[in-house]
DNA sequence: GCGACAG
DNA sequence: ATCTTGTCGC
């Protein structure tokens, strides 16, 4: 291997694939952003009306949640999870569940988790429309941020747009961006004056509102980071969590988290059907 | 140059 | 994300 001269100079002799690929990625977030909507777009209710007039409008019911699990052994094995919860019933009901084994090849890179993640997630959705199944959710809850994202595009506004479907950004680790650091989160949230709500609202140095942490149980110190992903408002997504919430991570994402992990620990000895 | 960095 | 048992508590 020769190196080239230091004058600076190195392109298209080397693919330097890692630069080229994120350079890529981040004409494909900017592009796919310009179709992003961060305010209230869909037709249903979030409550009952008073007027008995308007019965005929359709009420929030079917909550969707994905996640995808990896394989402890192979970890380019991954297992992406749907679910649809009907918020109606008293016990937030699972109706709906599907699976997509796939064995991944794009890598996790701080950032670009719609890159590795989309896909399986999107493949999940086109599945279930395509069968024309009644539990079609009509809002979903991602495993991983929204705006809250060096872009201000993440997994959940990127599947959000892709999918054209109402979605939430649900995150379990703040991922650090505009002055916003875990630590100064915490201090925050333990501090009480600051707490009017159960919530404290993530505004960075820039000033720009990027979503919210919340303690989501009351005996949980360490937060949930909610942020809008598409065609939902950071207050429409609050409400939606805190209807969802039994424990810390809303059950939504929760179930689909539980339920991909245990299949693939039942696909990966047993060999079951 | 060094650290930070969703899942 | 994953490696991991018990354990303190409602």
């Amino acid at each position: 291997m020769e190196k080239a001269p230091e004058t600076g100079i190195e392109e298209s002799s080397s693919p330097n694939t890692s630069q080229d690929d994120h350079k890529q990625w981040i004409e494909a977030q900017d592009d796919l952003k310009r179709r992003l909507i961060t305010e209230d777009d869909f037709s249903w209710k979030l409550s009952e009306q008073n007027e008995e007039e308007e019965k005929q409008e359709v009420l929030l019911r079917y909550v969707g949640g994905v996640d995808i699990s990896f394989s402890k052994e192979d970890t380019s094995v991954a297992c992406g999870t749907l679910v649809v919860l009907d918020i109606q019933s008293q016990d937030l009901r699972v109706v709906y569940h599907d699976y997509y084994l796939v064995t991944l090849t794009v890598p996790y890179v701080p950032g670009f988790l719609a890159f590795r993640e989309a896909p399986v997630l999107l493949e999940l959705l086109e599945r279930m429309k395509k069968n024309a199944s009644p539990f079609y959710p009509q809002v979903l809850m991602v495993d991983g941020n929204g705006i809250l994202h060096p872009r201000g595009f993440g997994l959940a506004c990127h599947l959000g747009v892709l999918a054209d479907l109402p979605t939430i950004g649900i995150g379990k680790n703040l991922h650090h961006v505009d002055g916003l650091t875990y630590s100064g989160v915490r201090q925050l949230i333990e501090t009480k004056e600051n707490c009017t709500e159960d919530f404290i609202t993530l505004s960075g140095c820039s000033g720009k509102i990027w979503g919210v942490a919340m303690r989501s149980t009351k005996g949980s110190l360490k937060p949930i980071f909610i942020s809008v992903g598409h065609r939902v408002s950071l207050d429409a997504a609050i409400t939606i969590v805190k209807m969802t919430c039994r424990y810390r991570v809303p059950e939504p994402t929760r179930q689909a988290d539980i339920r991909s992990r245990e299949y693939l620990r039942k696909h990966q000895t047993g060999m079951s059907e």
